[in-house]
RNA sequence: GGCGCCGUACCCAAGUGGUUAAGGGAGCAGUCUGCAAAACUGCGAUGCAGCGGUUCGACCCCGCUCGGCGCCUCCA
């Protein structure tokens, strides 16, 4: 049984669907004003194996995820621009969709947009205010925090306290400082929507309540966002929600930890900041780095401590793939021996029932992907003493199937070998080697090691080495190559 | 001022009130090998920031101290 650690109580707890077999989450998206850096590629995975590992359990998984493409934000920088928020948004939710796609984070059920949920937004306000939770002012419209007890229920904050520390100028037609806004007069040239309070657009938290609502109904399983959003996103979210239905909102809240650098959060301001595609793309990095590498290494730490991005990181992701895939392409191989064959199969059983442990437990990636390597460690140790081809078979799905739900190992060796170039979109600046050229210089090379002429079989090998090349002869004679 | 998180070997990182404190990387020593690599074998925290307390027993529970961080304003 799955147990999720819920903010909203601080504790673990058995996750229990509200329906059988079918889980309704809502996500945070992003707002699409700027390219994606890692902490949101960390939160978009964090989600994206959640909803992999719930499938995986046999729930069907309906997942929301929405893109802010309204805010003060997106204004600005279409201002600067000279162009339109549209334009904008339309740049940034295509550069989201390559980013997390190299990141293989797989697309949401439903991915609803803010612009195209007005009238379900302007009703919810509309509904706050008959409820007594909100008042209009000049065209603005605000939910009055006093008005909903349990207002400070998930951030575990009370009203006094926030408004000591309240670091912000308090807006004088506010009844009370922490009151926000639900909608905002629009200024000429700003987006804006006709109202019964003239017209404006959304505050933000708003279009979230309104967008969970429409496609999952008032009351859903799982919400899920940064642990940045606990305060005051999310807490609002929950008064706009339960103040406007009487219901419960979400049930369970999951909160992911921040990426930082060098023990801070990465933030513009202190410069220590990474987008997604500066990763791919950067030349600075000494080596290629790949959406399965990010993935490796994001997934290498329990999703709610915090992670640090560090270049000694990603190698350390990068070396564990590659003991991954050296193991599928040995897998590949011819095999006649049969030695450690029963002792495979209940090997493959224990590692998927420690697997599901694991991931039972509050999603604990790092503790499955120990028991992956420790699977990778057996598998080896049998293959010493020789497998069948159905065994070496039956080890590589076993290893596809498990890898699927954290969304590693699913390459073709053959693939994996390539794909620093081909998955980061460079296209390399050194002359590479075609296969058939490698395989040609491997048969050139194991003739001369025939005839013992290991002067030319060393030319080789430091021929294929100087292009990243690197040869692993077998004990049969024949050769293996890498790059 | 309020709320909260973190501190486990050289590095990364799980974990448990009481058998040997996972796993990976690095290192060292072997097996194998024309060379090399991979793989395999062995070694590696008498201790889990420090100090008290609870307990028959704590790294894990409680308190305090030290160190680091986050939120309270937009933020994954």
């Amino acid at each position: 049984m799955l147990s999720l650690y819920n903010t909203l109580t601080g504790k673990k707890e058995l996750f229990q669907s509200l329906q059988p077999k079918h889980v309704r989450m809502y996500v945070c998206g992003v707002t699409v004003y700027d390219y994606c850096h890692i902490g949101h590629a960390r939160s978009a995975l964090v989600f994206d194996v959640l909803r992999r590992y719930l499938e995986f359990s046999g729930y069907q998984v309906e997942f929301v995820k929405n893109f802010t493409d309204v805010d003060d934000k997106i204004i600005k920088r279409a201002n600067e621009r000279g162009v339109s928020c549209e334009t904008i948004t339309a740049e940034f939710i295509e550069a989201y969709y390559q980013d997390m796609g190299k990141l293989g984070v797989r697309r949401a059920t439903h991915e609803p947009k803010a612009t195209e949920h007005m009238a379900e937004i302007i009703a919810l306000v509309g509904t706050l205010i008959q409820k007594g939770l909100a008042y209009p002012v000049a065209g603005d419209v605000y939910f009055q925090v006093e008005k909903y007890r349990d207002y400070g229920r998930l951030s575990k904050r009370k009203l006094e306290d926030l408004q000591a520390g309240a670091r912000v100028d308090v807006d004088e037609r506010k009844r009370h400082p922490m009151d926000f806004a639900l909608w905002k007069s629009s200024k000429p040239g700003e987006p804006s929507w006709e109202s019964l309070w003239g017209p404006g657009r959304p505050g933000w938290h708003i279009e979230c309540s309104a967008m969970a609502m429409r496609h999952l109904g008032e009351t859903f399983d799982i919400h899920g966002g940064g642990m940045d959003l606990i305060f005051p996103h999310h807490e609002n979210e929950i008064a706009q929600s339960c103040g406007a239905t009487g219901k419960e909102f979400a049930r369970y809240w999951i909160h992911n930890g921040f990426v930082q650098i060098n023990q801070e959060k990465m933030s513009k301001s202190l410069g220590n900041f990474f987008t997604i595609r500066e990763i791919f793309e950067k030349s600075e990095w000494p080596e290629d780095i790949t959406g399965e590498m990010l993935r490796y290494f994001l997934l290498a730490t329990q999703y709610r401590g915090p992670l640090d991005f560090s270049d000694r990181a990603i190698k350390e992701a990068k070396q564990a793939l590659d003991g991954f895939y050296d193991l599928f392409q040995r897998l590949h191989e011819v095999g006649d021996r049969a030695a450690g064959e029963s002792e495979l199969a209940s090997g493959i059983d224990r590692a998927q029932e420690a697997f599901r442990q694991a991931m039972d437990d509050d999603v604990n990636t790092p503790m499955a992907l120990a028991t992956l390597q420790k699977l990778r460690s057996d598998v080896n140790k049998f293959l010493e003493q020789g497998l069948s081809p159905e065994k070496r078979k039956l080890a590589r799905t076993a290893f596809r199937s498990l890898g699927a739900v954290l969304g590693l190992f699913q390459l073709e060796t053959w693939q994996f070998k390539l794909a620093p170039g081909v998955l980061s979109g460079r296209d390399g600046s050194q002359a590479v080697l075609a296969d058939h050229d490698i395989e040609s210089k491997l048969v050139e090379r194991n003739e001369a090691r025939k005839q013992k002429d290991f002067k030319k079989a060393d030319e080789i090998r430091h021929f294929l080495a100087a292009r990243g090349i690197v040869i692993e002869d077998k004990p049969d004679g024949t050769s293996r190559w890498k790059r």
